[in-house]
DNA sequence: GACGTCCATAACCCATGGTTATCACAGCAG
DNA sequence: CTGCTGTGATAACCATGGGTTATGGACGTC
């Protein structure tokens, strides 16, 4: 039913050479295992391919007749191969940056690019937008080779990551609610308000946008779960709850009928850029590298 | 390097389930036995194909680079099979019919083909020449199914025959050769005069028409060896010597300037259809049938 | 008649491709 | 939380396959 392509590429060299003697030598193997293994194909196929008698090898009508097909085999299999090594040349070049949404920060996401196109000049980046539901930004499934991602990470073992910028936590409010007249609020404003919060697998990361830990032991009420900026701006102006956002991310949600205060009394927030802890490609290596030395940059202008 | 065909297969087949179990069940061989010649598969071309999680079986971007490729090279080998097949059907209707000279003697070819006929009715009919180097007209070679030879046959034990017909044994003379006055000659007319003989591996078959068994012991003189009807009216009319011929092929050399006159003391000669005694094919025993129904018919007519 | 050439065969060895039994893990029902 | 179910991976085992070297037998050559 089957062939090995071996097997195939035998009786071409035979068929060539119309000389086992000769066709083993060109295969590097020994004579005796090319007549063994032709045979095994003959009986295989129910059909002798050579003639073999004194005046030499030749080609049975059927031998005539598999020729051009076995070749034609072959060469789609060059063809798969060549495919192949295609697809991981465009793999080792590529990389997908996972994020929640974007890092923007002035121009966070050029500047980590040009250092690493420095040293890899032939790396595609593809930018990949990931739902709220994955805290990982797509590094978990695969989908993304880096993620910009909020601490704090879920599994502190499976991944590594550089903060690229900490940032203070606004709270975001509809415009016509009580607290949008302060400049600035505590945490003790908000304790009784409904909040949005983000999907349950987001773990800890849930928790951390709820402020779980600076509530003083009073657990958050959920007013609505919210996936992606614009789910969140319509239940902001909805009404179904405020919710925490970092101030970089703030513009997001300012679009109208909402208004972000300052939350003066809480930790910041850190957005990192995160990968896989066993991931030792050269290029999410390189691009981690290249993340490091901009946050440097930033924290330490020249 | 090379492919066995089998794991190609496989990987078509899981690369459709996207499921190893069913995939296995389809393919009719245990799960894990799959499991293992995947990974073989993917460990022999260094690149995974796919990628398992607790979501699932997916392709990853090698696997898509390979899947159309590997259904090409399988259909690739669906040709060949195809290709072989039909080589094969076609050879099973073919029929290879060997000769030295044509057998000629009132349409015993046409009337054995249309015996043949009957019980074959898709068989094609090959006619084929041989040189007289080869007194089994090639059979010995392969080159021929069955060929219409003289008597005596070189291996009694490796070919079985039928005689078509038996005919008194002539000789042919340049029309002016003393012997050409005479209605009929007789052997010991001819021993002393240089003779035609057939090429050195005609064996047995070159003895007799030397008639080496009825010179009284004395050897015959050769005038020339001649391989076919052209060189042999040639060196009649050269005086190279005379030769015997068969009743029935006179007329192939009496062009002109050659006569031919019966040798009256000397055995007939028998053309016979033979084949390979251990060539039990459908199609040459069937010819054979119909040659020996032939022969009866013309020995005993109605 | 000894020798060289060429393909086939024999005896042997280890890698391969299959089997069954079992594990590890996620998803889910109770 | 516990146990069941369904998934792919792993382990242990066995027969076959694809290779090796050594040898045989048929032909052609000097």
């Amino acid at each position: 039913m089957d062939v090995h392509g071996r097997d195939l590429r035998y009786f071409v060299a035979v068929a060539e050479e119309l000389h086992f003697t000769l066709a083993a030598q060109r295969l590097f193997i020994s004579q005796p295992a090319l007549s063994k293994q032709v045979r095994l194909l003959e009986k295989a196929l129910g059909a002798d391919l050579f003639a073999r008698d004194r005046r030499g090898v030749r080609l049975t009508p059927a031998g005539e007749a598999l020729l051009p097909h076995a070749r034609r085999v072959l060469e789609a299999w060059a063809e798969a191969r060549a495919a192949l090594e295609q697809a991981r040349a465009t793999e080792e070049t590529r990389l997908v940056i996972g994020m929640s949404t974007s890092p923007g920060r002035g121009g966070m996401l050029p500047a980590v690019r040009s250092r690493l196109t420095e040293a890899h000049p032939a790396a595609v980046l593809e930018l990949r937008q990931v739902g709220w539901q994955d805290p990982t930004a797509g590094l978990a499934d695969g989908s993304s080779d880096v993620a910009f991602v909020w601490l704090p990470v879920a599994d502190r073992r499976r991944y590594r990551w550089i903060v690229m910028a900490a940032e203070p936590r606004h709270v975001a409010l509809p415009s016509r609610h009580p607290l949008a007249a302060k400049d600035a609020v505590v945490m003790a404003d908000l304790v009784d308000e409904p909040f949005l919060a983000l999907p349950e697998s987001a773990g800890a990361l849930r928790d951390f946008w709820l402020a779980a830990d600076e509530r003083g032991g009073r657990a958050a009420r959920i007013g609505a779960v919210v996936n992606n900026p614009d789910e969140t701006y319509e239940a902001l102006v909805d009404g179904r709850g405020v919710c925490l956002v970092a101030q970089g991310n703030a513009t997001l949600l300012t679009r109208g009928d909402v208004v972000t205060r300052p939350v003066t009394d809480i930790g910041a927030c850190n957005l990192a850029l995160a990968w896989r802890a066993d991931d030792a490609r050269p290029l999410v290596r390189a691009y981690a590298r290249a993340a490091a030395g901009y946050a440097r940059a930033v924290a330490a202008p020249a």
